[in-house]
RNA sequence: GUCCCGGUAGCUCAGCUGGAUAGAGCAACAGCCUUCUAAGCUGUCGGUCGCAGGUUCGAAUCCUGCCCGGGACGCCA
């Protein structure tokens, strides 16, 4: 099956049909025409559907666009465009008012589709890899995390649903200065509980999970560790933390319902070579130089700032180095595009990065970096800058633990990512209509509610329904709003903004929510219509369970 | 100083490929429960779209400059 979106049909009768009148009407030829641009106005007084194509032919045509527009009219075949009025407005807008009945064909089609409805294929199989948090495993995962966390789930759902191919991954930066530096604060750590001296290191990893893992630490392993020699002792506790925090990092992750397809291992590159091999590959396209005893990337080839160190004086790589391979190395793995989310105090990085990308042969835009932007976190109307417990960062256990894994969920992927967030955690734990997770779920209960009332009154939905009956306006609002869902999806997807699903599911239960005051559903006195709303009741069900799971929030069958 | 993100109603934010009178929620105010969950609905009030130019028939949207807030500018990761 291909493509089932019905509003996508009408509006592509609709474009056609306005081509083809411009045609007849000998405004513009077929190389001439411009693109068709169909909007929905924002008042309804203005129809389904307002073009602004007179306007655009003004120039090619040589005429005014009211006459243009009285000539387009006047050669459109309203009836194969399912158009039932059309009027000009404005400077030469023509709205156009349609046929509604089709918008009925909207409940079959969810019905036939159930949790498929809105899936498309939009992406066309194209294989996507998706990278996100991939926090460095030296500590547990706070607010910033959990952002990117939320928000490359959900682009992910909804690059899945229009038809993209995705891999959702996690780089474990498990080589390099910060886990020698973990090992050494694990050490501090550990003679401390043992009572013994040991220097902290200068940058060393002061949170209480690391005073928690060398308490573990000593209740396995006593003080087993203290006869060893300081390079073995040193090495054990290298493999013990990182075992140790990426166990925890898994299971908060889990715990948030965000799961990864694969774990890649930074430590990888290094033994099978990828990290010096990508520095050759530079090498051989003469982007490298040496200054100062270390080699350089010319970066500023490709619209960096500055060139970067890739080997610094002491023969080490830079952090950049491994990094550049392993992206050499996703693309080799075959993805037609790959998708970075990175916390907003990397965005510094992401020319360098992109430099290195070309710099190595490929295609500038297969790689596209969204930024997560800070999380603030409010409480009591104050800023909660520190955490009560740890004295450190929030942390997204803590998070979810206070205000609950739906709403957190929700608030996270309410916003555009590039937008700064001020989490309110007062309203984010409110069992209130001002809480906008509870609106939604609420809406989904009291369909529940209703079905299971209808159950209990013996109301049966017959096999033939007559959905034509489905005429107020609340109905028609509805209608319209559950046909917009495959679009919303496709749109969501392709600009890669999830923010448009918790917005739409909104605006879908605030429909569903203006309906229920203004009509009855169950109405014994008319049992035809009562079959036509509980049918429209299910789909719309159907699809508000639908967008709070591409979003990961549960849909309440009752609260 | 350079770069990135943001600046839209009192507050938090939407605003599509440039389109008609710029939207939502909250707050404020006025109403709605003998009726399927009031965790809901209806209405009113509220805006120099940071500022100034430019492009265009048309700019919150595109371009340039400036102002404000946040962040990044390491041979750290």
């Amino acid at each position: 099956m291909l493509e089932v979106n019905i509003v996508g049909q009408i509006e592509k009768q609709l474009k056609e049909g306005i081509e083809q009148a411009v045609i007849k009407a000998e405004l513009a030829s077929p190389e001439e025409m411009p693109e068709v641009v169909l909007e929905t106005p924002k008042d309804k007084a203005h129809g389904d559907y307002a073009t602004n194509m007179a306007m655009q032919l003004a120039r090619i045509a040589k005429k005014n666009p009211r006459q243009i527009a009285e000539e387009i009219v006047a050669n459109i075949d309203q009836e194969a465009a399912s158009v039932k009025e059309i009027e000009i407005a404005g400077p030469g807008f023509i709205n156009f008012f349609m046929d509604t009945s089709y918008l009925t064909d909207v409940i079959e089609t969810i019905f036939d589709q159930g949790s498929d409805y809105g899936q498309s294929n939009n992406g066309e199989g194209k294989r996507v890899q998706i990278e996100f948090v991939s926090a460095n495993p030296t500590g547990t995962l706070h607010l910033g995390h959990a952002r990117g966390a939320a928000y490359g789930d959900t682009l992910a759902n909804v690059m899945e649903k229009a038809g993209y191919q995705v891999e959702r991954e996690y780089y474990i930066n498990d080589a390099g200065n910060q886990i020698d530096n973990l090992a050494k604060s694990i050490e501090a750590r550990y003679f401390e509980v043992l009572g013994e001296e040991k220097e902290m290191p200068e940058d060393g990893y002061q949170g209480r999970d690391i005073i928690e893992l060398a308490k573990q630490l000593v209740e396995e392993h006593g003080d087993h560790f203290l006869q060893q020699e300081e390079e073995e002792r040193l090495q054990a506790f290298r493999k013990y933390g990182l075992d140790y925090l990426l166990d925890r990092i898994k299971q908060d992750l889990e715990d948030f319902r965000v799961p990864f397809d694969s774990w890649f291992s930074e430590t990888s590159l290094y033994t099978n070579g990828l990290v010096e091999q990508a520095v050759e590959t530079l090498r051989d396209k003469g982007y490298i130089y040496e200054a100062d005893g270390a080699v350089w990337f010319r970066s500023t080839d490709f619209g960096d700032d500055k060139d970067r160190v890739l080997v610094k004086q002491d023969g080490t790589y830079t952090y950049l180095t491994p990094d550049i391979a392993y992206h050499q190395n996703k693309i080799d793995r075959g993805f037609d595009q790959l998708i970075n989310i990175w916390g907003a105090d990397h965005h510094g990085y992401v020319s360098r990065m992109q430099a290195a990308i070309q710099a190595l042969g490929n295609p500038k835009d297969i790689l596209d970096i969204k930024i997560a932007q800070m999380v603030n976190l409010f409480e009591n109307g104050e800023k909660v800058k520190m955490s009560k417990r740890t004295g450190k960062a929030v942390t997204m256990k803590e998070l979810i633990e206070e205000v609950g894994l739906d709403a957190t969920r929700y608030f996270f992927i309410m916003r555009s990512n590039d937008s700064h967030l001020d989490f309110d955690m007062d309203l984010a734990k409110s069992e209130s209509n001002d809480n906008p997770v509870y609106y939604v779920q609420y809406a989904h209960a009291r369909i529940c509610s209703m079905l299971r009332q209808a159950e209990e009154k013996g109301i049966h939905v017959e096999d033939e329904v007559n959905l034509s009956l489905l005429t107020a306006e609340k109905e028609v609002d509805l209608l319209k709003r559950l046909g917009d869902y495959p679009q919303v999806i496709s749109e969501a997807a392709t600009k890669k903004m999830p923010h448009r699903i918790p917005q739409y599911v909104f605006d879908l239960a605030s429909d569903l929510h203006s309906f229920y005051n203004a009509e009855k559903v169950l109405d014994l006195e008319n049992i035809e219509l009562t079959q036509a709303r509980i049918a429209l009741m299910k789909a719309v069900r159907t699809v508000i369970a639908d967008a709070l799971d591409l979003i990961g929030v549960h849909a309440p069958d009752q609260m």
